[in-house]
DNA sequence: CGCTATGTTGATCCATATCAATAAGTGTGG
DNA sequence: CCACACTTATTGATATGGATCAACATAGCG
């Protein structure tokens, strides 16, 4: 693997603590590859050989069953997935696909769970990060069982606002499509939830969204830190 | 904490692999408490003092946003909630409260994060016990997203049989209306679940369930071991 | 430029929630 | 131990959120 991956996988808080040797030692075994968009990377089902941690591009998590399927999350640079399989030497619970050309590095699993037992930052790093993600399960759960659709999607709405910058004006970074079974609804209802928005300053013209009057939007989406707040 | 607890507790898998030493350490500070049926232990938002252990009896742990409320989970003897909290020293994110009498030990969670970066057995039995709640709730969500109300009964009731030794008949654990909000429903909607589900071989008495023809029950449940096995 | 995938809108259908009434338990205190 | 109160379960009637189907518009993309 090229040495000029080193420093943003290094970055990570799961990398960053960890003795030089034994993040060397991981390195020693992984490598990036370059994925044109909408490849199929891993099948539900699979055993978790490899531990990936996405450097450009993105990745859909998502899920099938008889005939239905949905989109579980979507990882950025530079984020890892599937962790909590590789801890458990489990076979994946998710597929995962590329949504855009994106460089993946692959760390054997094996490697992961050996260097675990060696250092204990490293393990440390893993207990935090897998902490963190199951929380954001939970407040995905939560949203599903708790709002309805359009409540969800306003909550969305304010999330990404917020990670805009709290600018008023920002773009979604999904297709709506995906949008729509990340929110776990379909791409008709999605539309229509948009429209039943307008009437509270929201603003749509094709993945461009305003909003007018953040308080306004906040009265109908009435946002909670334990499930909109994905730092806590 | 009464030395007569320490057996159970210690055979948790979280706690098997331990020192002695750290053992005794972290239940130094725990204490042991009896608990009537319907009290409330934690409440959504309150900072995670101590990892809870339920010892005897049972605890609903339940979410409410903006007048509704879902049940979550139940955990049962001998098991630990609240792990992902405490290691990342967060507010909790659901509240919890007893369904019955039940014995509940109260570890303080500081003392598990410092025994966590002493003991690598224990960091080692964390990290493994946390990836299998992960998964759990991924399962949890899959189930919510891709099938329908009676899907979800139908396969329930399945892993339920399973659970029970594959007879044919077995008892329900929960009240029906705390299953239905387990499940995502309202009770009514899971009467008429039930009433559908006796085309298909299942009979109900009371919380008494009689599956009989499992194949049958199979065609129409489709269970998939990657939402409803929950060894894996 | 034309093809294909995506997004929108309308009409309709279906699953599920809500509301209401009743029945059946369950627990409590006299 | 029974009577009463209260919660839970069931059933029916109805309302509604959301899915599906179909048509069309639009936007990307080769």
């Amino acid at each position: 693997m090229p040495e000029s991956d080193y420093p943003e996988i290094r970055g990570l808080h799961l990398f960053r603590n960890m003795t030089d040797a034994h993040f060397a030692a991981l390195m020693r075994g992984a490598y990036v590859q370059n994925f044109p968009p909408q490849i199929e990377l891993i099948a539900e089902g699979d055993p978790s050989d490899f531990l990936h941690v996405v450097l450009s591009g993105s990745v859909d998590l998502f899920s099938a069953w008889n005939g239905r399927e949905t989109s579980m999350s979507t990882v950025r640079p530079i984020a890892t997935f599937i962790l909590a399989a590789t801890i458990r030497d489990g076979p994946y619970l998710m597929s995962a696909r590329t949504l855009e050309k994106s460089r993946i590095a692959l760390i054997p699993s094996q490697d992961v769970r050996a260097i675990f037992d060696e250092d204990h930052d490293f393990a440390r790093a893993i207990v935090t990060e897998l902490a963190l993600h199951f929380r954001s399960v939970i407040k995905a759960h939560k949203d599903l069982k708790l709002r309805t659709s359009s409540e969800r999607l306003a909550n969305y709405l304010l999330r990404q606002q917020t990670r805009a910058g709290g600018d008023a004006e920002f773009d979604l970074r999904f297709e709506k499509r995906r949008l729509a079974s990340l929110l776990g609804m379909t791409p008709e209802n999605l539309s229509r939830a948009f429209r039943g928005l307008h009437a509270h300053g929201v603003r749509v013209d094709g993945s461009h969204i305003t909003i007018s009057d953040r308080g306004r939007l906040e009265r109908i989406a009435r946002p909670s830190p334990f499930i909109d707040d994905h730092t806590i």
